[in-house]
DNA sequence: GTCCAATATTTGGAAGCTAAAATAATTCGG
DNA sequence: CCGAATTATTTTAGCTTCCAAATATTGGAC
């Protein structure tokens, strides 16, 4: 009875590019399934003020031992662009989740440091997410490994790990 | 001697919260996975002139046996809100790949129809992405497959089926 | 037959991402 | 030890997304 877009355009595919079919429903599932989930965990966490982007932004924080780290580092870790970090530390900064100041050693980085309130924020947002298991709480934890490593497989061959 | 930030945050989540691991590393590998991917694809696709989701929105149409469709039906089809059809329809019909019409029967409903250089942009795009096999050609067509079913599992899971 | 509710699209605004150019600070070569 | 190259961040501009409000049209109730 279920009917998925996804196997409908695989089919569609198959008909007249059958040995490209398998990579394009491949992608197609990426994409579907990103945008599922970040619509899931963006509702999970608007009671909190936050976008995924910003949550992101105030764990990695969270985690670092001093709780701030330079602008640089954070888009290196969270694999975005410089330009995404100042734009989201900015907002964060505005709303005293966050400060920012120049580093001592070296003046032209910028240190992004949680305030109290900021760290606060980070631990309920997190426990949101917990209670939900990041909008999968209908996965299980074999099918949540299994989608894991297909794409581990999937991140090698795009180069992203080695 | 290969590091994947991933794998690191993975075993970072471990150590506090082991029950919630393997939920927040699928989570981290979908998102990570789908932004390598976008950002591929739009490389192959940028010398046509085309991001990914103007390139979505032409295949849709070429793939309809007349050659157009209405606005809000891409939108269900694309997965996209009603504005974003809009927009990238807007952009192509600017540049001559898309014509705009009330449609006949009921005119609230606009009809996007595609012009003879809209079809042949598509399939020239569509040629480009199947030499790289949509910037998956590293990868083999059961790992693909694996890719696919996994993130079934997972969009069954967020009720994207059923 | 007219008015009201539902439907289709567009508009405007907030956020995200990227790439490329501009600014500031540091370090290295001669 | 001074100027050039490098590095870190921000700015600007373009594209994407979504949401909410506005506009237009249709169809049903009375």
């Amino acid at each position: 009875m279920s009917f998925d877009p996804l196997a409908e355009a695989h089919r569609q595919w198959s008909a007249r590019w059958p040995d490209q079919a398998d990579h394009m429903a491949a992608v197609t599932s990426v994409m579907r399934a990103q945008q599922l989930l970040l619509s899931r965990i963006e509702s999970l966490l608007k009671p909190h003020g936050l976008t995924f982007a910003a949550y992101e932004a105030l764990r990695l924080l969270a985690f670092s031992s001093t709780g701030s780290l330079p602008m640089g580092k954070m888009g290196r870790r969270l694999l975005v662009h410089p330009a995404s970090v100042t734009n989201v530390i900015t907002r964060l900064e505005a709303r005293g989740l966050v400060t920012r100041a120049p580093a001592p050693h070296d003046r032209r980085v910028v240190l992004a440091s949680l305030t109290p309130e900021g760290r606060a924020l980070a631990e309920e947002a997190t426990e949101t997410l917990h209670r939900d298991r990041f909008a999968l709480a209908e996965l299980s934890a074999r099918d949540a490994r299994a989608v894991t490593d297909a794409l581990h497989a999937l991140r090698v061959s795009l180069d992203d790990i080695d």
